[in-house]
DNA sequence: CGAGAGTATGGCACTCAGTGCCCTGCGTAA
DNA sequence: TTACGCAGGGCACTGAGTGCCATACTCTCG
């Protein structure tokens, strides 16, 4: 054990000449600990076992991360402030269109390291405090999601009730794709996992057909309409309805 | 401190002659859990506090309690396996307002207790540990729902997906209820509060109006059309497939 | 070049939740 | 009566997380 903090605190010392060294401390507790992780598993692996691998003093640790959790998701802090910062200049399109994209941007996390991600998954299926620092995470989502909804529908009636329930389906559809994604071996395309998820709760509350993913407008054969009108209605209120939409282009 | 410890177990030796000893020990270290949080707060409370006010041994809480949190959350085990229970017995019935039902079994239980429940909400708000069992808590009971719709759902083309979505909004939903119940301190209807929510979800996904609540069919004038076209249908289609669809009666 | 301030890190001791082990006392069955 | 089972208590231990202080490195100002 003395031999390999002395090894650690040996490339401490040398540390400043290596080219990857911009955040020496924080990278190579997270590299330590999942080397550890994924030999011993998560609740078998101290803190101390950490810090020792890492040639590092345990108070950095938690200098580094409030919790030994915290080392097992290291870019949700990150991403949680890029989804703040996205949706505050997000003021206009279809709000619920808006909490996708948002959503995305976790999705796109993830992506950008499937490995990292999948080995991660398979942590925290099985150790519980991982789940429930990851329910924590998933709330934090999706309590900003329904705050950004709950101005746009700020003075709509129940706004705060559609709110919370739209966040709550995005969240859930979101993950329910990333889960296919992740239980594949990170593999296929997650983007397009997410996507048909999503495109399930946009579809529920009509704002398909609308969206601005690409910068081109949708083709016209693409749009649809979609009418909701009393059985009883004539006919001809119907085609005039109809009618009076087509004509608005 | 003595004393204390010493009247509790002159309780606990005369115990089997009162009528309300059925489950002293569980029910003392909850009496006495409360008091001491509400005084000091949840976090300035050790468990060696909690015994020496119950008068029982420290070793025994753990018996009782898994942890510390449990202790705030007494009843949700059970209401967790009526749930569930109640699910197994309910297989036929829109899927969805099966589930609504299931949902109303939690918001019953906070009902049965007001005090107690806007005490537990005002401390769960403000102690992070207890959020995170609540998340715990809320996930599991989300979990049963989505378990029983998949199974309901089974064969339905991305059957998961609408499983998850829906038990997502329907807790989301449920949970705004009795939110704005517990922030009113417990005095208006409960029952109310989570109907009104359920009913937005209800209406989502059209389970309004069809619901075996009242014996009486719908009015046919109240049924309705909903018609999803490419919008450059050709509008003698779309004529052709409303008055085929009215035929159908 | 040297003193002082600020910052990063390590070391240490402490609290407290949670666990394993064993002992005691009590009731019960043979 | 003894033997057994069981609920509870005592005790010691592990491990996460924290507060405090010492050290060492860096940057700046004179």
């Amino acid at each position: 054990m003395t031999d390999v903090r002395d090894e650690g605190r040996a490339t401490a010392a040398v540390g400043g000449s290596g080219p990857s060294d911009k955040a020496p401390m924080r990278e190579a507790l997270i590299e330590a600990a999942f080397q550890l992780f994924l030999v011993h598993g998560f609740e078998r692996t101290t803190v101390d076992d950490i810090v020792a691998r890492a040639g590092v003093g345990r108070r950095s640790f938690f200098r580094y991360f409030p919790s030994k959790e915290d080392v097992v998701f290291p870019e949700h802090e990150r991403c949680l402030a890029e989804m703040s910062a996205f949706l505050t200049t997000s003021t206009d399109g279809e709000p619920l269109d808006v909490i996708c994209d948002a959503a995305r941007l976790v999705m796109r996390m993830y992506a950008a390291n499937p490995e990292f991600s999948v080995q991660r998954y398979r942590l925290t299926r099985e150790v519980p405090s991982l789940r429930g620092y990851e329910l924590s995470v998933v709330h934090r989502y999706e309590r900003t999601l329904a705050h950004y909804l709950r101005q746009r529908y700020a003075g709509d009636h129940a706004g705060a009730l559609r709110a919370e329930v739209q966040a709550a389906a995005v969240v859930a559809a979101h993950n329910n794709g990333l889960r296919t994604w992740l239980r594949g071996g990170g593999r296929g395309d997650a983007a397009k996992a997410v996507d048909q998820s999503l495109t399930f709760v946009r579809q529920t509350w009509g704002s398909v057909g609308e969206s601005a993913e690409s910068g081109t407008a949708p083709a016209p054969e693409d749009d649809v309409i979609v009418m909701v009108a009393p059985r009883s209605t004539p006919i001809w209120r119907v085609v005039q309805k109809i009618e009076k939409t087509l004509e608005d282009d």
